[in-house]
DNA sequence: ATGGCGCATGGAATGCGA
């Protein structure tokens, strides 16, 4: 079972490459963030016709999530419980014995800035629910834009308090890694410099000035049938492309 | 390395992302 995880950067202008990407690396299942755009416009019978069915939550010009698979989606939830959340962040489902949770995490903009308090809530609140589901769902995957590096090797600069690899955002990662969560990245050998963002301006992607970011975690069941995980670079070299670059694990069937 | 980019909105200039 092939898992993959992508943020877009509007739906509407990367279908193509969507399209594309599917039908040449044919994952299982694929986790979309910022989607950008409202429930009534995502192309449900574009991907139907590509052998996807879909469950997503939109919302007009900022945020968005969906779930991709190629078998049946059942049991799907919208939001984390008991979190008010006016932001289309969160989308969970069951994709034969696995549990899908898609996550578009906060950005935080700056440290100390209000909507860094409210990146830091938001991945209370998940992790929080986290426990609640990881005691239902023994086979469960949290794919998304985490948008937090987290570790010093998965950003291209030595930062230290900057938004993405501060210690209280580095902490709420390890917090979900103590919830027994393993990141699929790290069980194997990767390259040096890793990264799933590269910011679009100064050939950011050409020197490889990027951030890992972008993740699936995965319950030692899964971790332990985990064969491989890997950046796919290739979409963010294309024409418009996406910022973020898909992350692929692969799971023995 | 902060910006120089890209997207959405709305129909120019601004907010936002990371």
């Amino acid at each position: 079972m092939k898992l993959a995880t992508w943020n877009v950067n509007s739906l509407k202008v990367r279908l193509p490459q969507v399209l594309d990407w599917l039908a040449s690396v044919q994952p299982d299942v694929l986790c979309l963030q910022e989607l950008k755009q409202e429930d009534k416009a995502f192309p449900e019978a574009e991907l139907a016709a590509a052998g996807y069915t879909s469950a997503f939550s939109g919302q007009k010009t900022y945020n968005g999530v969906a779930i991709l698979s190629r078998q049946p989606i059942t049991d799907v939830q919208i939001g984390i419980p008991g979190f008010a959340d006016e932001q289309k962040r969160l989308i969970a489902a069951t994709v034969n014995d696995v549990r899908i949770i898609c996550g578009y995490f906060p950005n935080g903009q700056a440290v100390g800035s209000e909507k860094f308090a409210y990146k830091m809530s938001w991945l209370a609140a998940l992790t929080e629910w986290l426990t609640v589901e990881l005691a239902r769902y023994p086979r469960l995957a949290l794919l998304g834009d985490y948008n937090i590096a987290p570790e010093d090797r998965d950003a291209h600069a030595d930062w230290k308090e900057e938004i993405h690899v501060s210690a209280p955002e580095r902490a709420a990662f390890a917090a979900l890694l103590d919830t027994g969560l393993q990141d699929a990245f790290r069980l194997f050998d990767q390259p040096e410099k890793s990264f799933s963002w590269w910011d679009y301006r100064m050939l950011a992607f050409r020197r490889n000035f990027g951030l890992r970011i972008d993740h699936i975690l995965l319950t030692p069941t899964l971790a332990a049938d985990c064969r491989s995980c890997q950046v796919d670079k290739s979409p963010r070299a294309l024409e418009r492309p996406s910022d973020h670059a898909p992350v692929v694990a692969e799971i023995a069937a």
